[in-house]
DNA sequence: CGCTTAATTGACCATAATCAACCAGGGTGG
DNA sequence: CCACCCTGGTTGATTATGGTCAATTAAGCG
Protein backbone atom coordinates (compact mmCIF):
# COMPACT_ATOMS: atom_id res chain seq x y z
CA UNK A 1 0.00 0.00 0.00
CA UNK A 2 1.30 2.98 -0.66
CA UNK A 3 1.97 6.10 1.41
CA UNK A 4 -1.33 7.93 2.48
CA UNK A 5 0.56 11.13 1.89
CA UNK A 6 2.42 10.90 -1.48
CA UNK A 7 -1.23 9.50 -2.57
CA UNK A 8 -1.99 12.65 -1.73
CA UNK A 9 0.43 14.50 -2.68
CA UNK A 10 0.06 12.82 -6.17
CA UNK A 11 -3.33 13.94 -6.57
CA UNK A 12 -2.10 17.45 -6.73
CA UNK A 13 1.33 17.89 -8.64
CA UNK A 14 3.74 14.82 -9.60
CA UNK A 15 6.08 13.88 -6.71
CA UNK A 16 9.12 11.92 -8.33
CA UNK A 17 10.90 8.78 -7.04
CA UNK A 18 13.51 10.85 -5.65
CA UNK A 19 10.92 13.01 -4.10
CA UNK A 20 8.91 9.46 -2.65
CA UNK A 21 12.18 8.22 -1.32
CA UNK A 22 13.10 11.63 0.72
CA UNK A 23 9.58 11.04 2.55
CA UNK A 24 10.29 7.84 2.81
CA UNK A 25 13.55 8.40 4.72
CA UNK A 26 11.76 11.25 6.39
CA UNK A 27 9.56 9.49 9.11
CA UNK A 28 10.48 7.63 12.49
CA UNK A 29 9.13 4.30 12.75
CA UNK A 30 5.46 4.05 12.82
CA UNK A 31 3.64 3.93 16.32
CA UNK A 32 0.05 3.71 17.80
CA UNK A 33 -1.89 5.49 19.69
CA UNK A 34 -4.83 5.25 21.99
CA UNK A 35 -8.64 6.75 21.12
CA UNK A 36 -8.75 9.92 22.99
CA UNK A 37 -4.89 10.31 24.16
CA UNK A 38 -3.07 13.59 23.10
CA UNK A 39 -0.43 13.03 20.35
CA UNK A 40 0.66 16.44 20.11
CA UNK A 41 0.05 19.42 23.42
CA UNK A 42 -1.05 22.40 22.89
CA UNK A 43 1.98 24.91 24.07
CA UNK A 44 4.27 22.20 23.60
CA UNK A 45 7.31 22.81 21.21
CA UNK A 46 7.94 19.18 19.41
CA UNK A 47 11.68 18.57 17.83
CA UNK A 48 9.09 16.57 15.19
CA UNK A 49 6.08 16.51 13.17
CA UNK A 50 3.33 14.04 13.53
CA UNK A 51 1.84 12.38 10.38
CA UNK A 52 -1.23 10.47 10.38
CA UNK A 53 -0.84 6.81 9.05
CA UNK A 54 -4.11 5.31 9.86
CA UNK A 55 -6.96 6.51 11.96
CA UNK A 56 -8.79 9.88 12.85
CA UNK A 57 -7.47 12.54 14.58
CA UNK A 58 -8.44 16.46 15.52
CA UNK A 59 -6.92 19.54 16.22
CA UNK A 60 -8.43 21.33 18.96
CA UNK A 61 -8.66 23.95 21.09
CA UNK A 62 -10.26 24.32 24.59
CA UNK A 63 -11.95 27.54 26.10
CA UNK A 64 -11.90 28.26 29.92
CA UNK A 65 -15.38 27.24 30.36
CA UNK A 66 -14.44 23.72 29.73
CA UNK A 67 -15.76 23.59 26.10
CA UNK A 68 -13.65 22.52 23.20
CA UNK A 69 -13.68 23.52 19.87
CA UNK A 70 -12.19 20.90 17.17
CA UNK A 71 -10.44 23.25 14.13
CA UNK A 72 -9.88 20.51 11.71
CA UNK A 73 -10.43 16.53 11.68
CA UNK A 74 -6.99 14.74 10.05
CA UNK A 75 -7.43 12.38 7.46
CA UNK A 76 -4.61 9.74 7.19
CA UNK A 77 -2.11 11.24 4.50
CA UNK A 78 -2.16 14.27 6.57
CA UNK A 79 0.20 16.01 8.95
CA UNK A 80 -1.35 17.19 11.95
CA UNK A 81 1.13 19.63 13.08
CA UNK A 82 3.50 20.43 10.37
CA UNK A 83 3.52 24.02 10.90
CA UNK A 84 5.08 23.19 14.10
CA UNK A 85 8.71 23.41 11.77
CA UNK A 86 8.69 26.61 11.71
CA UNK A 87 6.11 28.13 14.32
CA UNK A 88 7.85 26.30 16.74
CA UNK A 89 5.21 26.05 20.02
CA UNK A 90 2.26 24.54 19.37
CA UNK A 91 -0.69 27.26 19.08
CA UNK A 92 -3.55 24.10 19.46
CA UNK A 93 -3.74 20.32 20.54
CA UNK A 94 -3.79 17.29 18.37
CA UNK A 95 -5.51 14.19 20.10
CA UNK A 96 -6.65 10.91 18.30
CA UNK A 97 -9.97 10.54 17.56
CA UNK A 98 -9.70 6.73 17.19
CA UNK A 99 -7.03 4.44 17.56
CA UNK A 100 -4.34 5.69 15.18
CA UNK A 101 -0.67 4.71 14.31
CA UNK A 102 1.54 8.12 13.48
CA UNK A 103 4.78 8.62 12.41
CA UNK A 104 7.49 11.31 13.50
CA UNK A 105 9.59 13.70 10.64
CA UNK A 106 12.45 15.16 12.63
CA UNK A 107 12.55 18.93 12.07
CA UNK A 108 15.99 18.61 11.10
CA UNK A 109 15.24 16.42 8.13
CA UNK A 110 12.23 18.82 7.09
CA UNK A 111 14.61 21.60 7.60
CA UNK A 112 17.08 19.82 5.65
CA UNK A 113 14.37 19.64 3.16
CA UNK A 114 14.11 23.21 2.41
CA UNK A 115 17.62 23.22 1.71
CA UNK A 116 17.59 21.12 -0.79
CA UNK A 117 14.51 20.18 -2.57
CA UNK A 118 12.93 23.29 -3.17
CA UNK A 119 9.96 21.32 -5.28
CA UNK A 120 9.01 18.89 -2.36
CA UNK A 121 8.84 22.28 -0.12
CA UNK A 122 6.96 23.78 -1.86
CA UNK A 123 4.08 20.20 -1.76
CA UNK A 124 4.87 20.40 1.90
CA UNK A 125 3.98 24.21 1.95
CA UNK A 126 0.76 23.62 0.08
CA UNK A 127 -0.09 20.86 2.49
CA UNK A 128 -0.18 23.47 4.89
CA UNK A 129 -1.80 26.01 3.07
CA UNK A 130 -4.86 23.96 2.55
CA UNK A 131 -5.25 23.39 6.07
CA UNK A 132 -5.41 27.03 6.03
CA UNK A 133 -8.11 27.13 3.29
CA UNK A 134 -10.01 24.37 4.96
CA UNK A 135 -10.51 26.48 8.83
CA UNK A 136 -11.74 29.30 6.00
CA UNK A 137 -14.77 27.22 4.82
CA UNK A 138 -15.03 25.83 8.38
CA UNK A 139 -15.23 29.48 9.13
CA UNK A 140 -17.45 30.88 7.00
CA UNK A 141 -19.94 27.45 7.57
CA UNK A 142 -19.99 28.17 11.70
CA UNK A 143 -20.29 32.06 10.84
CA UNK A 144 -23.08 31.86 8.28
CA UNK A 145 -24.51 28.78 7.91
CA UNK A 146 -26.87 27.26 9.52
CA UNK A 147 -26.09 23.05 11.64
CA UNK A 148 -28.14 21.30 8.82
CA UNK A 149 -25.40 23.34 6.29
CA UNK A 150 -22.64 23.02 8.55
CA UNK A 151 -22.45 18.98 9.37
CA UNK A 152 -23.59 18.70 5.45
CA UNK A 153 -20.17 20.07 4.41
CA UNK A 154 -18.19 18.30 7.11
CA UNK A 155 -19.77 15.07 5.64
CA UNK A 156 -19.12 16.20 1.86
CA UNK A 157 -15.55 17.18 2.91
CA UNK A 158 -14.41 14.15 5.07
CA UNK A 159 -15.73 12.17 2.46
CA UNK A 160 -13.50 13.30 -0.53
CA UNK A 161 -10.67 13.65 1.94
CA UNK A 162 -11.15 9.97 2.60
CA UNK A 163 -11.77 9.12 -0.91
CA UNK A 164 -8.19 10.78 -2.16
CA UNK A 165 -6.51 8.56 0.16
CA UNK A 166 -8.49 6.03 -1.04
CA UNK A 167 -10.80 5.29 2.22
CA UNK A 168 -14.14 6.08 1.14
CA UNK A 169 -15.83 5.00 -2.47
CA UNK A 170 -19.36 4.77 -4.06
CA UNK A 171 -20.26 7.82 -2.06
CA UNK A 172 -19.82 5.87 1.45
CA UNK A 173 -17.64 6.23 4.50
CA UNK A 174 -16.45 5.19 8.19
CA UNK A 175 -17.06 7.72 10.44
CA UNK A 176 -16.51 6.26 13.82
CA UNK A 177 -16.67 9.37 15.55
CA UNK A 178 -19.63 10.09 18.45
CA UNK A 179 -21.96 12.78 18.55
CA UNK A 180 -20.64 14.63 20.89
CA UNK A 181 -17.21 15.39 19.17
CA UNK A 182 -19.12 15.81 15.73
CA UNK A 183 -20.77 18.79 18.19
CA UNK A 184 -17.53 20.24 19.41
CA UNK A 185 -16.34 19.82 15.54
CA UNK A 186 -19.25 21.97 14.11
CA UNK A 187 -19.57 24.25 17.19
CA UNK A 188 -23.25 22.73 18.36
CA UNK A 189 -24.28 20.96 21.10
CA UNK A 190 -24.79 17.34 21.10
CA UNK A 191 -28.18 17.07 21.55
CA UNK A 192 -28.35 19.33 18.91
CA UNK A 193 -26.00 17.01 16.41
CA UNK A 194 -28.70 13.79 16.95
CA UNK A 195 -31.00 16.31 15.99
CA UNK A 196 -29.40 17.49 13.04
CA UNK A 197 -28.67 13.21 12.48
CA UNK A 198 -32.23 12.16 12.46
CA UNK A 199 -33.26 15.15 10.02
CA UNK A 200 -30.63 14.16 7.43
CA UNK A 201 -31.92 10.51 8.42
CA UNK A 202 -35.54 11.26 7.63
CA UNK A 203 -34.77 13.85 4.96
CA UNK A 204 -33.16 10.67 3.00
CA UNK A 205 -29.79 12.44 2.49
CA UNK A 206 -28.11 9.98 4.35
CA UNK A 207 -28.24 6.61 6.10
CA UNK A 208 -26.17 6.73 8.93
CA UNK A 209 -25.72 3.36 10.34
CA UNK A 210 -22.77 4.11 12.96
CA UNK A 211 -19.90 4.02 12.27
CA UNK A 212 -21.06 3.70 8.35
CA UNK A 213 -22.26 6.90 6.44
CA UNK A 214 -23.78 5.98 2.94
CA UNK A 215 -24.72 9.26 1.70
CA UNK A 216 -28.25 8.65 -0.37
CA UNK A 217 -28.46 12.14 -2.36
CA UNK A 218 -24.91 13.27 -2.94
CA UNK A 219 -26.20 16.22 -5.00
CA UNK A 220 -28.59 17.43 -2.49
CA UNK A 221 -25.88 17.29 0.06
CA UNK A 222 -23.55 19.38 -1.80
CA UNK A 223 -26.65 22.27 -2.19
CA UNK A 224 -27.28 22.44 1.58
CA UNK A 225 -23.67 22.47 2.33
CA UNK A 226 -23.13 24.78 -0.51
CA UNK A 227 -20.40 22.91 -1.00
CA UNK A 228 -17.26 23.78 -3.37
CA UNK A 229 -14.24 21.31 -3.18
CA UNK A 230 -11.63 24.31 -5.04
CA UNK A 231 -10.47 24.19 -1.39
CA UNK A 232 -9.21 21.06 -1.03
CA UNK A 233 -7.01 21.71 -4.46
CA UNK A 234 -7.28 17.84 -5.86
CA UNK A 235 -6.36 19.33 -9.62
CA UNK A 236 -3.10 18.42 -10.72
CA UNK A 237 -1.19 21.48 -11.30
CA UNK A 238 3.09 22.09 -11.12
CA UNK A 239 3.73 23.99 -8.52
CA UNK B 1 9.97 53.83 6.89
CA UNK B 2 10.75 50.08 6.47
CA UNK B 3 8.37 48.52 4.70
CA UNK B 4 5.84 47.01 6.97
CA UNK B 5 6.38 43.10 5.75
CA UNK B 6 10.28 43.12 6.78
CA UNK B 7 8.93 44.90 9.64
CA UNK B 8 6.59 42.01 10.77
CA UNK B 9 9.07 39.28 9.49
CA UNK B 10 11.87 40.71 11.81
CA UNK B 11 9.64 40.30 14.95
CA UNK B 12 10.06 36.72 14.21
CA UNK B 13 13.48 35.91 12.75
CA UNK B 14 16.29 37.66 11.40
CA UNK B 15 15.73 39.11 7.73
CA UNK B 16 19.36 39.88 6.44
CA UNK B 17 20.26 42.60 4.27
CA UNK B 18 20.16 40.18 1.33
CA UNK B 19 16.68 38.74 1.90
CA UNK B 20 15.62 42.50 2.13
CA UNK B 21 17.00 43.46 -0.88
CA UNK B 22 15.40 40.42 -2.88
CA UNK B 23 12.07 41.26 -1.13
CA UNK B 24 12.32 44.91 -2.21
CA UNK B 25 13.22 43.80 -5.77
CA UNK B 26 10.09 41.39 -5.71
CA UNK B 27 7.83 43.95 -5.74
CA UNK B 28 6.14 46.23 -8.77
CA UNK B 29 5.28 49.70 -8.39
CA UNK B 30 2.35 50.05 -5.39
CA UNK B 31 -0.88 51.07 -6.87
CA UNK B 32 -4.21 52.07 -5.01
CA UNK B 33 -7.27 50.26 -4.65
CA UNK B 34 -10.86 52.14 -3.64
CA UNK B 35 -12.57 51.10 -0.81
CA UNK B 36 -15.09 48.42 -1.53
CA UNK B 37 -13.35 46.99 -4.53
CA UNK B 38 -11.93 43.83 -4.76
CA UNK B 39 -8.34 42.65 -4.81
CA UNK B 40 -8.49 40.00 -6.14
CA UNK B 41 -11.54 37.87 -7.32
CA UNK B 42 -12.67 34.76 -6.07
CA UNK B 43 -11.63 31.66 -8.53
CA UNK B 44 -9.31 33.38 -10.52
CA UNK B 45 -6.28 32.49 -11.30
CA UNK B 46 -3.50 35.13 -10.21
CA UNK B 47 0.05 35.24 -11.77
CA UNK B 48 1.24 36.89 -8.67
CA UNK B 49 0.61 38.41 -5.08
CA UNK B 50 -0.53 40.92 -3.56
CA UNK B 51 1.41 42.78 -0.39
CA UNK B 52 -0.66 45.34 1.58
CA UNK B 53 1.18 48.23 2.34
CA UNK B 54 -1.54 50.52 3.63
CA UNK B 55 -4.99 50.46 4.64
CA UNK B 56 -7.34 47.49 5.70
CA UNK B 57 -8.51 44.53 3.73
CA UNK B 58 -10.26 41.37 3.98
CA UNK B 59 -10.39 37.59 2.82
CA UNK B 60 -14.10 36.53 2.24
CA UNK B 61 -16.63 34.08 1.19
CA UNK B 62 -19.69 34.96 -0.40
CA UNK B 63 -23.05 32.22 0.38
CA UNK B 64 -25.98 31.34 -1.76
CA UNK B 65 -28.45 33.51 0.39
CA UNK B 66 -26.72 37.04 -0.24
CA UNK B 67 -24.65 36.66 3.12
CA UNK B 68 -20.89 37.19 3.65
CA UNK B 69 -18.37 35.78 5.66
CA UNK B 70 -14.89 37.55 6.13
CA UNK B 71 -12.17 35.39 7.16
CA UNK B 72 -9.05 37.22 7.80
CA UNK B 73 -8.58 41.10 8.05
CA UNK B 74 -5.69 41.67 6.88
CA UNK B 75 -3.16 44.86 7.98
CA UNK B 76 -0.08 46.12 6.26
CA UNK B 77 2.70 44.36 6.06
CA UNK B 78 0.14 41.09 4.97
CA UNK B 79 0.22 39.27 1.81
CA UNK B 80 -3.60 38.73 1.07
CA UNK B 81 -2.47 35.72 -1.35
CA UNK B 82 0.80 34.42 -0.71
CA UNK B 83 -1.36 30.49 -0.70
CA UNK B 84 -2.20 31.46 -4.45
CA UNK B 85 1.57 31.04 -5.22
CA UNK B 86 0.56 27.42 -4.49
CA UNK B 87 -3.16 26.90 -4.63
CA UNK B 88 -2.97 27.85 -7.95
CA UNK B 89 -6.76 29.07 -7.91
CA UNK B 90 -8.78 31.44 -5.52
CA UNK B 91 -10.88 29.93 -2.74
CA UNK B 92 -12.24 33.52 -1.65
CA UNK B 93 -11.90 36.67 -2.81
CA UNK B 94 -9.90 39.83 -1.27
CA UNK B 95 -11.41 42.99 -0.80
CA UNK B 96 -10.19 47.01 0.13
CA UNK B 97 -11.81 47.25 3.44
CA UNK B 98 -10.54 51.36 3.37
CA UNK B 99 -8.63 52.59 0.54
CA UNK B 100 -5.56 50.72 0.06
CA UNK B 101 -2.24 50.87 -1.47
CA UNK B 102 -0.95 47.47 -2.64
CA UNK B 103 2.10 46.36 -4.68
CA UNK B 104 2.20 43.21 -6.61
CA UNK B 105 4.58 39.92 -6.11
CA UNK B 106 5.36 38.05 -9.16
CA UNK B 107 4.42 34.41 -8.85
CA UNK B 108 7.75 33.71 -11.27
CA UNK B 109 9.88 35.84 -8.84
CA UNK B 110 8.42 34.31 -5.64
CA UNK B 111 8.81 30.72 -7.12
CA UNK B 112 12.71 31.98 -7.60
CA UNK B 113 12.79 32.43 -3.82
CA UNK B 114 11.67 28.87 -3.00
CA UNK B 115 14.31 27.71 -5.29
CA UNK B 116 17.19 30.34 -4.05
CA UNK B 117 16.42 31.45 -0.81
CA UNK B 118 15.74 28.78 1.73
CA UNK B 119 15.48 30.93 4.33
CA UNK B 120 13.41 33.30 3.29
CA UNK B 121 10.97 31.05 1.78
CA UNK B 122 10.57 29.53 5.44
CA UNK B 123 9.87 33.06 6.24
CA UNK B 124 7.10 33.73 3.83
CA UNK B 125 5.85 29.88 4.29
CA UNK B 126 5.82 30.79 8.32
CA UNK B 127 3.61 33.98 7.31
CA UNK B 128 0.92 31.50 5.30
CA UNK B 129 0.84 29.25 8.58
CA UNK B 130 0.34 32.21 10.71
CA UNK B 131 -2.88 33.04 8.85
CA UNK B 132 -3.95 29.05 9.47
CA UNK B 133 -3.36 29.96 13.17
CA UNK B 134 -5.48 32.89 13.12
CA UNK B 135 -8.22 31.10 11.20
CA UNK B 136 -8.01 28.49 14.01
CA UNK B 137 -8.61 31.50 16.63
CA UNK B 138 -11.34 32.74 14.41
CA UNK B 139 -12.65 28.78 14.72
CA UNK B 140 -12.96 28.74 18.49
CA UNK B 141 -13.91 31.67 18.97
CA UNK B 142 -16.75 31.48 16.36
CA UNK B 143 -18.17 27.75 17.34
CA UNK B 144 -17.84 28.41 21.38
CA UNK B 145 -17.28 31.95 22.54
CA UNK B 146 -20.07 34.26 22.75
CA UNK B 147 -20.58 37.75 20.90
CA UNK B 148 -19.08 39.72 23.43
CA UNK B 149 -15.98 37.35 23.53
CA UNK B 150 -15.45 37.02 20.00
CA UNK B 151 -15.71 40.99 19.49
CA UNK B 152 -12.93 41.57 21.85
CA UNK B 153 -10.68 38.67 20.46
CA UNK B 154 -11.11 40.63 17.53
CA UNK B 155 -9.68 43.99 18.73
CA UNK B 156 -6.92 42.24 20.92
CA UNK B 157 -5.79 40.59 17.81
CA UNK B 158 -5.86 43.90 15.75
CA UNK B 159 -5.06 45.57 17.96
CA UNK B 160 -1.74 43.53 18.48
CA UNK B 161 -1.03 43.11 14.40
CA UNK B 162 -1.13 46.61 14.36
CA UNK B 163 1.05 47.09 17.35
CA UNK B 164 3.66 44.92 15.17
CA UNK B 165 3.83 47.47 12.30
CA UNK B 166 3.73 50.63 14.45
CA UNK B 167 0.00 51.32 13.43
CA UNK B 168 -1.19 51.43 17.12
CA UNK B 169 0.70 51.99 20.10
CA UNK B 170 -0.31 52.46 24.19
CA UNK B 171 -3.29 50.43 23.44
CA UNK B 172 -5.11 52.92 20.64
CA UNK B 173 -6.13 51.96 17.07
CA UNK B 174 -7.65 53.14 14.37
CA UNK B 175 -10.54 50.94 13.18
CA UNK B 176 -12.34 52.55 10.56
CA UNK B 177 -14.64 49.89 9.62
CA UNK B 178 -18.68 49.98 9.68
CA UNK B 179 -20.78 47.99 11.95
CA UNK B 180 -22.39 45.65 9.26
CA UNK B 181 -18.85 44.90 8.09
CA UNK B 182 -17.74 44.17 11.92
CA UNK B 183 -20.96 41.82 11.36
CA UNK B 184 -19.24 39.84 8.48
CA UNK B 185 -16.04 39.14 10.47
CA UNK B 186 -17.57 38.30 13.61
CA UNK B 187 -20.27 36.28 12.05
CA UNK B 188 -22.36 38.49 13.90
CA UNK B 189 -25.42 40.84 12.49
CA UNK B 190 -25.25 44.56 12.29
CA UNK B 191 -27.85 44.31 14.77
CA UNK B 192 -26.08 43.09 17.30
CA UNK B 193 -22.37 44.08 16.90
CA UNK B 194 -23.93 47.41 17.78
CA UNK B 195 -25.26 46.10 20.93
CA UNK B 196 -22.14 44.62 21.73
CA UNK B 197 -20.04 48.28 20.92
CA UNK B 198 -23.03 49.79 23.58
CA UNK B 199 -22.22 47.27 26.19
CA UNK B 200 -18.44 47.43 25.82
CA UNK B 201 -18.69 51.17 25.81
CA UNK B 202 -20.93 50.86 29.13
CA UNK B 203 -19.03 48.78 30.69
CA UNK B 204 -15.70 50.94 30.44
CA UNK B 205 -13.98 47.70 28.77
CA UNK B 206 -13.06 50.69 25.76
CA UNK B 207 -13.43 53.95 24.29
CA UNK B 208 -15.14 54.00 20.34
CA UNK B 209 -15.44 57.47 18.48
CA UNK B 210 -15.08 55.72 15.39
CA UNK B 211 -12.78 55.17 14.06
CA UNK B 212 -10.45 55.77 17.34
CA UNK B 213 -10.84 52.65 19.68
CA UNK B 214 -8.97 52.97 23.03
CA UNK B 215 -8.87 50.24 24.82
CA UNK B 216 -9.33 51.04 28.97
CA UNK B 217 -8.98 48.01 30.12
CA UNK B 218 -6.58 45.44 28.41
CA UNK B 219 -6.41 42.95 31.01
CA UNK B 220 -10.02 42.88 31.28
CA UNK B 221 -10.06 42.84 27.26
CA UNK B 222 -7.89 39.64 27.19
CA UNK B 223 -9.62 38.02 30.36
CA UNK B 224 -13.37 38.61 28.43
CA UNK B 225 -11.17 37.12 24.97
CA UNK B 226 -9.33 34.27 26.42
CA UNK B 227 -6.50 36.11 24.40
CA UNK B 228 -3.51 34.10 23.97
CA UNK B 229 -1.11 35.70 21.75
CA UNK B 230 1.10 32.33 21.27
CA UNK B 231 -0.16 32.46 17.70
CA UNK B 232 0.43 35.54 15.82
CA UNK B 233 4.35 34.07 16.76
CA UNK B 234 5.76 37.77 17.58
CA UNK B 235 8.72 35.97 19.73
CA UNK B 236 12.22 36.07 17.66
CA UNK B 237 13.14 32.28 17.06
CA UNK B 238 15.13 31.13 13.86
CA UNK B 239 13.38 29.38 11.46
C1' DC C 1 -22.64 -8.00 35.03
C1' DG C 2 -22.07 -3.35 36.73
C1' DC C 3 -20.25 1.07 35.13
C1' DT C 4 -19.50 4.74 32.01
C1' DT C 5 -20.32 6.96 27.84
C1' DA C 6 -23.28 7.74 23.92
C1' DA C 7 -27.83 8.16 21.70
C1' DT C 8 -32.33 9.79 21.99
C1' DT C 9 -36.31 12.59 23.25
C1' DG C 10 -38.97 16.31 25.59
C1' DA C 11 -39.45 20.77 28.03
C1' DC C 12 -37.81 25.11 28.62
C1' DC C 13 -34.53 28.95 27.99
C1' DA C 14 -31.17 32.34 25.82
C1' DT C 15 -28.37 34.36 22.50
C1' DA C 16 -28.68 36.52 18.58
C1' DA C 17 -31.53 37.15 14.07
C1' DT C 18 -35.05 39.57 11.85
C1' DC C 19 -38.17 43.26 11.22
C1' DA C 20 -39.07 47.95 11.69
C1' DA C 21 -38.55 52.67 12.62
C1' DC C 22 -35.86 56.78 13.14
C1' DC C 23 -31.85 59.76 13.02
C1' DA C 24 -27.35 61.48 11.33
C1' DG C 25 -23.99 62.43 7.94
C1' DG C 26 -21.92 62.53 3.43
C1' DG C 27 -22.42 62.71 -1.44
C1' DT C 28 -24.93 64.04 -5.61
C1' DG C 29 -27.80 66.09 -9.00
C1' DG C 30 -30.86 69.87 -10.01
C1' DC D 1 -27.35 76.04 -2.35
C1' DC D 2 -30.15 72.52 -1.11
C1' DA D 3 -33.25 68.60 -1.41
C1' DC D 4 -32.75 63.92 -1.85
C1' DC D 5 -30.73 59.53 -1.26
C1' DC D 6 -27.91 56.08 0.49
C1' DT D 7 -25.38 54.06 4.05
C1' DG D 8 -24.52 53.55 8.76
C1' DG D 9 -25.74 53.97 13.70
C1' DT D 10 -29.22 53.32 17.20
C1' DT D 11 -33.19 51.36 19.57
C1' DG D 12 -37.40 48.51 20.35
C1' DA D 13 -40.37 44.41 19.47
C1' DT D 14 -40.73 39.86 18.01
C1' DT D 15 -38.93 35.46 16.45
C1' DA D 16 -35.92 31.44 15.90
C1' DT D 17 -32.04 28.62 16.05
C1' DG D 18 -29.81 26.18 18.98
C1' DG D 19 -28.37 25.60 24.16
C1' DT D 20 -29.34 23.70 28.68
C1' DC D 21 -31.49 20.60 31.73
C1' DA D 22 -33.32 16.26 32.51
C1' DA D 23 -34.68 11.63 31.96
C1' DT D 24 -34.54 7.20 29.55
C1' DT D 25 -32.52 3.76 26.72
C1' DA D 26 -28.68 1.62 24.39
C1' DA D 27 -24.12 0.24 23.92
C1' DG D 28 -19.24 -0.48 24.84
C1' DC D 29 -16.03 -2.10 28.28
C1' DG D 30 -13.48 -4.12 32.14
Amino acid sequence: MMNPLVEKLSRRDVVTDVEQAVLAELLDPPRAVAAGEDIVKNHSRPDHSTLLLSGLAARYVYLADGGRQITEIGVPGDFMDLHSLLMKQMDHGVLALTEVTVAGAPHGKLRAITEDHPHLTRLLWLDTIIDAAIHRQWLAAMGRRNGLGRFAHLIAELYLRLETVGLARDHVLELPLSQPVLGDALGLSAVHVNRLVAEMRASGMLKWTHPRVEILDWDRLVEVAEFDPTYLRLRKEAV
